[in-house]
RNA sequence: GCGAAAGUAGCUCAGCUGGUAGAGCAUCACGUUGCCAACGUGAGGGUCGAGGGUUCGAAUCCCUUCUUUCGCUCCA
C-alpha cells in the first residue's frame, strides 16, 4: 500500500470537519473503535434507517416490525449457540509473531502430530483428521489452558509460516460477547450479555408477533437496533466496530421454500443499495462457500461493496433453516410452531435472514458519493448523496444581505422546514455557500435575488449539475417533492 | 492481543542536532462585492495524546500508557 491519501482518510477528516462522525470520548483520548454521529451524521444515519424501514417493513403487507431489548435472558445465547460457538481460541507463535485460530492451526498439522497431541491429552488416537477430533483437542486444551502452550510445543505443532515447531503461547479464548451483570450484585447468577445480533430478539418473539399481527406464512419481522461484539480487531473507520447497529429482517416460510425466498431477498436487498444511487459496478452478490457458512446456515449470500480497502460485506442474506426456532423450542420447552391450515399440520417455520449493518451502509453511501471535481481551475468537493437520504435536502440563500432578501429567504426556509430538512445560510459569498452545501451533500439550493422582489421567483440549483432554473416561490415544494421521488 | 508506523490549532501539516510553538484552510466580526471556495482589516483557538523521567531548560531524548492506521484473526 502506498502512502497516498485514501478515500477513508478523506472521509474521516471530512466527517470530523463537517459533523458527520466524531471519535467517541475524544476529549479523554478516545475510546477504541467507538464513534459518535454528529449533527449531519445523525440525519444521514436516521434517513438510511428510515428508508430501510419503509422499503422492508411498512411498504410490505407481509412484513411487520418490532423492537426488542438489548439485554435478554442468558439462555437465549445458549440456545442460539453463541455461548458455545461465539469465541475464538487463539494462540501466538512468539518466534514468528503469527497468530492462529487454534482449530485452524490443528487442522493444518500432520497426522503424526495430531496423534501425539491426542496421546498427551489422553484422547483416543484418530485414524484421520476430521472436525470432530479437532474440536475435542481444542476442548481438552482449553481445560488445561495454562499448560496448553507447553503441550503444543512438546507435541511438535508446526507453524505453517516457517515449517518449524512454534514457540507457542498458551491458548486464549476471545469471547466475542460482551458480558455484564444485571442487578446490584455481581454474581454469576445475574450474568447477562449485550446482544451480539438483533435476530434472536425476533426469534424469541416469533409467537407473540405472529399471533398479535395475525400474519400467515410466509411473512417477515424486521428490526433495527444496536448490537455488540467484542471484536479482536476493529478498524476501517466505522466499518468494523464493537458497538454497531443492524437492520435485520427474518422472513419465516415453509422449509421447502427457503431457496425461493433466499433468491427473492438477495435481489431485493441488492436493488435497495442500487436505489440509493450506489455505483452498481462496485456492488456484487457473493455466494458463501461451504467452508464459510456459519453453524446455523445452509446457504448464504453477501452483498459486497468495493471499498478502496477491498470488497467488503455490507449485508448477509442467509438461509437459517429451522435452526433458530428449533433450538429455542428445545431450550425453552415452549412451542414455537405454526399451524398450517392447508395441510392441517403443525410445522416449524424456516427462516431467511437479511442482515445489514447500518454503519456500513452509511460508510458505503459516503464513500460512493464523495467526488472531487475540477471547476474553473478550482477543486470542488461534492457528496453526491441520494436526495432520499441526504442530511439536508434544501439550503436557502439570499444573494445579498440587503434589499429585504434575507427576510424573504428566511420566510421561505421557515415554510419549508416542516416538510424538508432545510438550512439557511447568509455567510460569505454565494459561491462559497454553494460549495459548503456541496460538501455536505445537500442536493438542492434556493437563492433569493433581485428578481424575487419583482416577481416572487427564486433559482433552484441542482448540486450535481450546478444548473439553475427559475421557479416561483409557491412551486418550491412541488419541485422538491418531484425531484426527490424521481 | 502481537508486529510495524503515527499522534503538534476544528482540518491538513511544518517545527533541522533539546532553548517554553507556526503556516494554509476553516470559524467569528467589520468593510467591500454580488450566482459558483473573491478581497481587505482584525479576532478567537494549542499546558504539542496522557503520565513519569533525564536536563538549568523537553513538542524534540528515555520509559509507561491511551488512541489511530496497516497486517494476522473475525464479522453486520
Amino acid at each position: 500500500m502506498k502512502k497516498e491519501t485514501s478515500i477513508l482518510d478523506v472521509l474521516t477528516s471530512l466527517s470530523k470537519q463537517r459533523g458527520f462522525v466524531f471519535q467517541s470520548s475524544e476529549i479523554y483520548g478516545g475510546l477504541g473503535s467507538t464513534w459518535d454521529y454528529g449533527p449531519l451524521g445523525v440525519e444521514l444515519k436516521r434517513n438510511i434507517k428510515n428508508y430501510w424501514w419503509k422499503s422492508v417493513v411498512t411498504a410490505r403487507e407481509n412484513v411487520i416490525g418490532m423492537d426488542a431489548s438489548i439485554l435478554m435472558h442468558p439462555k437465549v445465547w445458549e440456545a442460539s449457540g453463541h455461548v458455545d460457538n461465539f469465541h475464538d481460541p487463539l494462540v501466538d507463535n512468539k518466534e514468528t509473531k503469527k497468530r492462529y485460530r487454534l482449530d485452524h492451526l490443528i487442522e493444518s498439522q500432520d497426522i503424526t502430530i495430531i496423534k501425539e497431541l491426542c496421546n498427551m491429552l489422553k484422547l483416543k488416537a484418530p485414524e484421520k483428521i476430521n472436525e470432530e477430533i479437532v474440536q475435542s483437542i481444542v476442548t481438552s486444551l482449553n481445560k488445561v489452558s495454562q499448560q496448553s502452550g507447553e503441550i503444543l510445543i512438546d507435541s511438535g505443532v508446526i507453524d505453517p509460516e516457517d515449517n518449524n515447531v512454534g514457540d507457542w503461547t498458551n491458548m486464549r479464548q476471545f469471547n466475542l460477547m460482551f458480558k455484564t451483570f444485571a442487578g446490584p450484585v455481581e454474581d454469576s447468577g445475574s450474568v447477562v450479555y449485550l446482544r451480539p445480533e438483533t435476530a434472536q430478539g425476533i426469534f424469541v418473539n416469533f409467537i407473540n408477533a405472529q399471533t398479535t399481527s395475525r400474519k400467515k406464512l410466509p411473512f417477515g419481522i424486521g428490526q433495527i437496533g444496536k448490537a455488540f461484539r467484542n471484536e479482536i480487531t476493529t478498524g476501517n473507520f466505522i466499518f468494523r466496530t464493537r458497538e454497531f447497529e443492524q437492520m435485520e429482517m427474518e422472513f419465516f416460510c415453509k422449509e421447502d421454500e427457503t431457496s425461493k425466498w433466499l433468491d427473492y431477498w438477495k435481489q431485493e436487498r441488492l436493488n435497495w443499495f442500487k436505489s440509493l444511487g450506489i455505483n452498481s459496478e462496485k456492488l456484487r452478490l457473493r455466494a458463501h462457500g461451504s467452508d464459510e457458512l456459519a453453524h446455523y446456515s445452509s446457504a448464504c449470500y453477501d452483498i459486497e461493496y468495493r471499498f478502496d480497502f477491498g470488497w467488503s460485506e455490507l449485508e448477509g442474506i442467509a438461509d437459517r433453516g429451522t435452526y433458530d426456532l428449533s433450538k429455542h423450542m428445545e431450550h425453552s420447552n415452549k412451542k414455537l410452531t405454526y399451524f398450517d391450515q392447508s395441510n392441517n399440520e403443525h410445522i416449524t417455520p424456516a427462516v431467511v435472514e437479511a442482515s445489514a449493518g447500518v454503519d456500513r451502509a452509511m460508510l458505503t453511501v459516503l464513500a460512493d458519493a464523495f467526488t472531487t471535481e475540477e471547476i474553473n481551475g478550482e477543486t470542488r468537493n461534492v457528496l453526491k448523496l441520494s436526495s432520499k437520504i441526504a442530511p439536508v435536502t434544501v439550503a436557502v440563500f439570499p444573494l445579498m444581505n440587503k434589499q429585504g432578501m434575507p427576510e424573504i429567504a428566511q420566510k421561505i426556509v421557515d415554510d419549508l422546514r416542516s416538510e424538508f430538512s432545510s438550512f439557511y445560510d447568509a455567510g460569505g459569498s454565494i459561491g462559497k455557500r454553494y460549495r459548503r452545501q456541496d460538501e455536505a451533500g445537500t442536493p438542492f439550493g434556493i437563492t433569493v435575488d433581485h428578481d424575487t422582489i419583482e416577481d416572487q421567483t427564486v433559482t433552484l440549483r441542482d448540486r450535481d449539475t450546478m444548473e439553475q432554473k427559475r421557479i416561483s416561490i409557491n412551486q418550491i415544494k412541488a419541485a422538491l417533492s418531484e425531484s426527490m421521488n424521481s
